[in-house]
DNA sequence: CGGTATCCAAAAAGATACTG
DNA sequence: CAGTATCTTTTTGGATACCG
């Protein structure tokens, strides 16, 4: 396993024949999504409950963000605290399994924030491209 | 626009109010998707042609795979190069600003494979919580 | 507060056929 | 080979209402 870690991102989840490796696939499909990555992000400070993390992320649905933490739940990357008050109380944080996606998430935001004007401008550039093919 | 990129992860998008910036949701749409991961995987190496990356991803329809590269092409993240010849071929190659992202996707990639089995497990755990309630 | 249930519309996925 | 076009089926998104 480790050594599948240590390929480059060329070889990575490639086997001999080139073809990329299913489990990554799978996995890559659970953890690589939009709200996820917000998500990790608000909890990696401190815990939130579900109505602090909804105005953190200000424009998901409710429905979105529950199914979100269901599936980030289920895969061990954050845990579900029910605090039992008179007003119902359910806290969100992350799990250590959770903390060990923190870089890898982090780099792909960094990212984002470091390239967003560049991809603008290549965005302009495709669409002028092909309004006019002539 | 490097102070934000200096943030930990924990501030990452949010501003002072605590709400996540709206540029990094948008991008993070464009690219946070299983299919950029692997295409660009693949890419990383070396060029390859529609059907051969078709081959590397298999299990990928025909058009999950152009509407994927079209994104990316028009994101600048790969270059399209049409090579005339009797049979029609076509190119992708990963453009420089493609590969800035290669290390983050790197990280996110390695993560996937390190982390399944765990994955997996905390699935199982989850799904038997709540089969059985009592 | 923190959800679930329901319904509808909209979007995405898939299969198949066709083309320069 | 590298797509596009079309159609069908699933999934998703969003709004609304309700519950412990």
């Amino acid at each position: 396993m480790q050594e599948l870690a240590d390929r480059t991102l060329a070889g990575i989840g490639s086997s001999a024949d080139n073809k990329v490796d299913c489990s990554s696939r799978f996995l890559l499909d659970q953890i690589a999504d939009k709200w996820s990555v917000l998500i990790l992000s608000a909890l990696c400070d401190k815990p939130l409950r579900f109505n602090e993390l909804k105005r953190c992320l200000e424009g998901i649905t409710q429905k979105a963000l529950t199914q979100a933490l269901r599936r980030l739940e289920r895969n061990g990357i954050l845990a579900r605290r029910v605090i039992p008050s008179s007003q119902i109380a359910v806290e969100y944080s992350i799990t250590p399994l959770g903390r060990t996606l923190e870089e890898p998430f982090r780099a792909l935001y960094t990212w984002t924030i470091n390239h967003v004007d560049t991809v603008l401008q290549a965005q302009l550039a495709f669409d002028e491209r092909d309004k006019e093919p002539l």
